[in-house]
DNA sequence: GTTGGTGCTACATAAAACGTAGCGCTATCA
DNA sequence: TGATAGCGCTACGTTTTATGTAGCACCAAC
């Protein structure tokens, strides 16, 4: 295990409570982490291949925050790839429905309907 | 508004794109964001016990924080204080929903119940 | 043995977060 | 009038994180 990655009971970010939702907000208020749940949901895929559906984002980051994912038990690395595990689909769930909402808080700032 | 405040049909961290969801996951994917919103569902409050409420999260996070929160209409301040407005508790319903999902998340991960 | 794909790693630069100190303002009360 | 306390910050030096580009080591196919 990794020592930066945020884990139920253990101290995160400024909270040394080490309660699971503190540990959540710290592992996935990082770059691009939502972004890679977000991305695998529609199938597994390499590396490469996510590093494309997130625009490009470096290899560094992608792979750092691939590996706390992993250590998280959100996301495995199997034969096809990068995949979510079933925690991460559930997870992915809730992302959706954050997605979902997004829209009518864009709606309601802007005025206007934006695509997704 | 702040120039780096990610908002909808705005480009973000990386993606063109502009899409709702993508400006949500920049504007909570940033320390504190979530945790802040988490923080202020109890009851509107001053900048300083916000600060002591977040386990002494530095002030200039907060600030920046908290100013972009109100650029994009989920926190404003009032006579008493930070306060979510209405789509801060709408969004701070959907982290509900995450923090709830974190305990068995956290259950599975660890094997044990990790109280809050 | 070269080509193409895999998952990364290294490194320099830029941006973000941290932690502490303290400023300018207002209200209160002596 | 001056002192105290609370307010929302701002400045600044240090540390951590992210960005962006290059390319390595491995494997399979041809």
């Amino acid at each position: 295990m990794t020592k930066s990655t945020p884990f139920p009971g253990r101290p995160v970010r400024g909270s040394e409570s080490g309660r699971p939702v503190m540990a959540l907000f710290d592992l996935l208020g990082r770059a691009w982490a939502m972004g890679i749940v977000w991305q695998l949901n529609p199938g597994p895929c390499s590396f490469r291949e996510l590093q494309a559906r997130c625009d490009g984002v470096s290899p560094s980051v992608l792979n750092k925050r691939l590996r706390e994912l992993r250590e998280t038990g959100l996301v495995v690395h199997g034969d096809s790839g990068f995949a979510l595990t079933t925690l991460g689909e559930e997870l992915f769930g809730h992302l959706e429905n954050l997605g979902a909402w997004s829209k009518s808080w864009s709606a309601e700032l802007t005025g206007k309907t934006i695509p997704d």
